[in-house]
RNA sequence: GUGACCAUAGCUCAAUUGGCAGAGCACCUGGUUGUGGCCCAGGAGGUCGUGGGUUCGAGCCCCACUGGUCACCCCA
């Protein structure tokens, strides 16, 4: 029996309510905070990512990425995340003679190849938010209100901010922090572990979210980014936290927040949701005012989040938020009848159903000839308003039988009345 | 990449020490001509995730692979 490969999943109907839910909500708050949507392709040239992550980060990217070679040779990727795809896009098209800053949401399938685990799959679906070309921190607070909307809208309760800034990559602000903190764990490399020994080495900001025993005692006295910001750091991060204060979001200055990719800048946040698992963001994101120049453009600021709507949905139904309804047929045209008579009243119904349709009525049409019996069960289940009869009697007196299934009345309209009749009861 | 646990019908799960693959739910059909939900009866649905091995004999024991769950690494 074929499986889906690791970490792929197939999205059934029942969940369909949620993601309607959850992409509906997008767009409507998307547009009502005036952001555009951008659809970039799914598989891009390797060296937009590859370039993007900088080289740091470049065994680490390519080691999760799905890259294939083209039968032309070109080395291609899919998309293991939305910014560098659309920061692309933004300099491909000129958008930097649109009115800055641009505001765009996208809303699509990233790959990754990574192991799976609660909320992390091979693919995933992202809700994604990106404003270029301006570096006001109250474009900052813009995109953390926008996230904020969005899970609020969508029925989440007990939501909070986690903020940090980790500064830029001026010699007065983040070098000095990175200086600082070395030499700070080179002093306790002794009662490091194993894990982050390496860190120390490769990648010491992530020292201060880690999860090891060893360091927890010196995480609280280790240097915090937010305390070796430049002048312009400092003023950035001072004037969102200010924002976020006069909006009454719930935030935290959490100083073991950070990123694992340089071209980070200043605003780190991620938006907190309990119950599910070890992955409680259901929401990172942060300023990368270093990317468009990694992807050959001019120096361009730029802020953005990204979403995943799979874990979302979990996080939705871990808090028991339900999602309203889908739209659903309310009747039923069911036809009875043997032989040529069956076949006539089968064509009817057809006729009915279609004209129903026409006129905006949800209409079903159970299949296979079978006996009402059956076909108002299967009315039942499908949770139709009313079921319309039309056999042998109702072909020849032109009044159709109209079953209500709520109350099992059932009443007599005239065919030529009846589409008017089943839309009045909508 | 690492580790733990797991895989029997569409779903949730049974199957004594290795000895004839089962139940409930769901699905289909009936319970006299054209009436749903409840009930009753019947039917269909499985090469026991896949491939090897041990054995007279494997759903059960061993190995590998695939997939699932969870955690670590990493996290754009």
């Amino acid at each position: 029996m074929y499986q889906t490969p690791k970490g792929f999943n197939d999205i059934l109907p029942e969940d369909a309510p949620y993601w309607r839910h959850v992409t509906a909500t997008a767009e409507r708050v998307a547009s009502l905070y005036g952001f555009e949507r951008i659809d970039t392709p799914i598989i891009e040239f390797t060296e937009v990512f590859e370039r993007g992550a900088g080289q740091g980060a470049a065994v680490v990217v390519d080691k999760e990425m799905y890259t294939f070679q083209d039968k032309d040779g070109a080395s291609l990727t899919l998309r293991p995340e939305f910014t560098a795809g659309i920061m692309r896009a933004y300099l491909e098209h000129g958008m930097r003679v649109r009115p800055q800053p641009v505001k765009l949401y996208t809303l699509g399938p990233i790959f990754r190849h990574e192991n799976v685990q609660a909320g992390r799959f091979r693919q995933h679906t992202q809700w994604n938010v990106e404003v270029v070309g301006e570096i006001d921190p109250a474009v900052d607070f813009e995109v953390m209100s926008i996230a904020w909307s969005l899970f609020s809208e969508l029925g989440f309760r007990g939501l909070s901010f986690q903020v940090n800034s980790i500064g830029c990559p001026d010699p007065a602000c983040r070098p000095r922090h990175l200086a600082a903190l070395v030499a700070y764990f080179a002093a306790y490399r002794g009662q490091l572990n194993e894990i982050d020994r390496r860190r120390l080495d490769v990648n010491p900001l992530r020292l201060l979210d880690s999860k090891e025993k060893e360091s927890q005692p010196l995480l609280d006295a280790a240097p915090r980014s937010i305390d070796y910001l430049c002048d312009s750091c400092r003023q950035h991060f001072q004037a969102l936290c200010g924002y976020l204060d006069w909006a009454a979001l719930p935030y935290e200055i959490n100083t073991r927040l950070v990123r694992g990719f340089d071209y980070y800048t200043k605003t780190v946040f991620e938006v907190w949701a309990e119950g599910i698992g070890a992955q409680a963001a259901i929401c990172g994101g942060g300023r990368y005012d270093g990317l468009v120049e990694l992807l050959g453009g001019p120096p361009t600021p730029g802020i953005g989040f990204g979403s995943g709507v799979e874990r979302l949905i979990a996080a939705l139904k871990e808090q028991q938020v339900q999602p309203p309804a889908l739209l659903k047929p309310t009747v039923q045209v069911s036809y009875i009848g043997k032989g040529e008579i069956g076949q006539q009243a089968k064509q009817a119904a057809l006729g009915l159903v279609r004209e129903l349709r026409q006129a905006g009525v949800g209409a079903l049409l159970p299949f296979g000839d079978r006996s009402l019996k059956s076909q108002l069960k299967t009315a039942d289940k499908a949770g139709v308003a009313h079921v319309v009869i039309v056999g042998e009697g109702e072909l020849q007196s032109g009044q159709w039988t109209v079953r209500s299934l709520a109350d099992s009345s059932q009443q007599a309209v005239a065919r030529a009345e009846l589409i008017a009749w089943l839309a009045a009861q909508q």
